[in-house]
DNA sequence: GCACTCCTGACCAAGAAGGTCAGGAAAGTC
DNA sequence: GACTTTCCTGACCTTCTTGGTCAGGAGTGC
């Protein structure tokens, strides 16, 4: 359940284009203003225009824009052009797992899961990014003090947080 | 945001071991019924056990059983016992991460996925996968119907599902 | 034609995922 | 005390993913 760099990545230089409004912005901006390896990057960036999320323009005036408003991508959408499905079990679609006996239930465990996933990254907007005004849902759940600490327990937790 | 089959594996024998309430269970027994490679298995076990999750004895009439009653064991515990922290993002704790400029609410966002997954992971304990009664928020979670389809969209979401 | 910037594929090292194999060490049985 | 049973542990293995780097090609604008 980790967020890879590349998601990661590739969210920071939407938000970024999101900021920068209608120009074109170089791949050597976006990857200083957030401190991410150019190279990388680019090969980041060609996924995202490979799935609708970017546009692009090559030669001087060239650059990276969003292919739609800022308020009409969200998080989920970026996060799925370079990772893929949200939450996978095993590599399957949790609703596509068959599991018997004792946990036939399990299944619609991992459909929750992905359900409260989506409930967050896909009503966050990278225009919501950028204004600061991030919508309730996401607020209530970072309310609680208890959001912001890694939880305690096994000596792994204590070493690598949670 | 996927679920690893070691930690799948990992609920499913831990349910399982729920089921059977007192005596010790076998790890051949377990891989059986919930159709594990055993040897695989018996790794997983071994680190459930290192974890306080369950214990063990050897010889004949040996096995594995539950160290807390199942009502006090939620799937949050399991995961974290094999996997790890619940939320990572490059191997950070969200609260962890320094966004700068334009980015900086995105730790935020991060924070409230951690929330999110833990809402529902730390509220369903085997006793309830065993007795087929999910909580509240498990079931309005999987009510609507979206809940139950992978998002349309992009090739690879065709291909891969989510 | 030249500078600029994106585009693309090849490559690479390290680590994780998902196992298998071989043997040792306790616990119970006869 | 020997034997069986079952857990315990480390070593090993193959494949895939992660997080990059490198080299060069291909549009675009002046």
């Amino acid at each position: 359940m980790r967020v890879s760099a590349k998601a990661d990545y590739a969210v920071r230089a939407a938000v970024e284009l999101a900021a920068a409004g209608e120009g074109p912005v170089k791949g050597e901006r976006l990857a200083e203003a957030q401190d991410i390896p150019l190279q990388f990057l680019e090969h980041i960036l060609l996924e995202l225009k490979h799935q609708g999320i970017i546009r692009a323009r090559r030669g001087a005036k060239g650059g990276y824009w969003l292919a739609r408003p800022a308020d009409e991508v969200t998080i989920a959408d970026v996060v799925r052009a370079v990772e893929g499905p949200i939450a996978d079990v095993q590599s399957t679609p949790p609703e596509a797992i068959q599991y018997t006996g004792n946990a036939e239930k399990l299944r619609e465990v991992w459909v929750a899961v992905r359900a409260s996933l989506r409930s967050v990254l896909e009503n966050v907007t990278l225009a919501d990014l950028v204004s600061g005004q991030l919508p309730t849902i996401v607020e209530e759940l970072t309310a609680a003090p208890e959001a912001w600490q890694a939880s305690t327990g096994t000596k792994e937790m204590v070493a690598k947080g949670d």
